[in-house]
This record gives C-alpha cells, sequence and structure tokens, in this order.
DNA sequence: TAAAAATACTCCATAGGTATTTTAT
DNA sequence: ATAAAATACCTATGGAGTATTTTTA
C-alpha cells in the first residue's frame, strides 16, 4: 500500500479541472499558470496510479475512473474541514447550539 | 473561513503524537527529527486556529478539542485514501467482486 | 493548423536536519 | 535538575512562474 500522504492541492486543482473542461480554464479560476495546474494534476495522477482526465483538443474531461475518484474524494475531503470549522464554530458561539451540516454526494464543493 | 488547505502529512504527525504521547517519541517513529515534529504540528495548530495538544513535561496529551479534531480528521482521511485504492483495486481485479470495507470511528490508522 | 496540454528552465517557498535554548515540574 | 518541547540556523526538496515545444482532433 502506497504512502499516499495525498495532497489537497491537488486534489483542489483536479476539481477545479474537472468543473472547468479545462486544464487551462481552471488556471484561470485558481488565479494560477497553466503549466502548474498540468504538473500537479500529472503526479497526482501518477501518484494516483490512474488517470483522472483524457486530454482532448478541446480541453480535458474526466475518465469514468476520474469521475468515481473525484466524487469520494471530495467527500472525504470536506469531512475533514467540517472537522476543523466545527470545533472553531465550537469555540466561538460557546454555547449549545447544535450545527446541522448536509451536503449531497455529487457536490464538488471542497 | 481561512482556506484550508490541510496538508495530510500534518494530520499524520498529529496522530503520532496522540498515539506516542510525545513529541519525541513520535518523531522516532517516524523516523524524522523532533524539531520537525514540533514545528508542523505547531503551524498545524496555528493553521487550525486550537491547540491540539497541551505540553507536559512528561510529553504531550491530547486537549478534548484536539481529541475530538483528530477522531473525525482522521475518518475524512481514511475516506479519502479508500477513494483512491478502491479503484486501484477495481482496475486490478477487472471482475465484479464487491469490496467491503468498514472501520470503527476510533481507530486512528490512516 | 490552431487551441490546448506538456516540458525546460529558473526562482522561491517551505519542509527538514543539527545544534542549542527554553520550559515545566 | 532534567527530560521534553521550542527555536535558530542552514540545507534540500519541490512548488510555481515564464517561455517554449508538443499534442490532438
Amino acid at each position: 500500500m502506497p504512502d499516499l500522504t495525498l495532497d489537497l492541492r491537488y486534489l483542489k486543482y483536479a476539481v477545479q479541472v474537472a468543473e472547468a473542461g479545462s486544464f487551462r480554464r481552471a488556471a484561470e479560476r485558481l488565479s494560477i499558470s497553466q503549466s502548474t495546474v498540468s504538473r500537479r494534476v500529472q503526479l497526482f495522477e501518477r501518484q494516483l496510479g490512474f488517470s483522472l482526465f483524457k486530454r482532448t483538443r478541446a480541453g480535458a474531461g474526466l475518465t469514468p475512473e476520474g469521475e468515481r475518484f473525484l466524487q469520494q474524494a471530495v467527500v472525504g475531503a470536506r469531512y475533514l474541514r467540517n472537522a476543523a470549522t466545527e470545533i472553531r464554530s465550537a469555540r466561538k458561539l460557546k454555547t449549545g447550539l447544535v450545527r446541522f451540516v448536509s451536503f449531497s454526494e455529487d457536490d464538488r464543493t471542497i
């Protein structure tokens, strides 16, 4: 089992590529260079052991595996982020208020 | 809301400190230097906005908030890792085999 | 052949190590 | 007084940018 110390920045880049449908447009959205997105996603794919995107003239589209992976990974990432924000809010509120957090499986917001 | 692009390496270090009960011993387990663990966990805490550990003469123990955070975060991290390994196994098997993955909430294995 | 992705090269940020100082009983 | 954590300092790794080349329909 490879010691996948998965970098969430890469996941974020990949999600943007998926949404934008292109590396170039994802770079714009993220306000970073196209080359960076390209390299980071490549390394990410290499680390994962499978391709997330198929590159075409028009841009980039998710492979079926990429589709499945991102869907699940995003849920994990969000869970992770909620772990932190939940505690931060709890400290600030310092009340017994219960916070309900819900999200659907195919919302890709991290 | 700070753009918490949470580094899973830091989480891994924090988990080791929690289990080892000391920064020094966590460093040993991880085969990295004590100073690195110390700095990374400090930065992690600063990024999170709350302390994970209380430092004592004998080592380090989780704060109540640290305890809650790690428990949840680890679940998210594992979910994330499963997303990848699941697809890798699926490719290798290339059969209709269903893989059941289960884990309890307080197992801290990442 | 034209828009997109990939690479070469460079620079800079930050992760990590060793040595030392500070802290907490 | 002493074992542990924190810091100062330096080095190494790898993330990011610009310019250019390579791909793909």
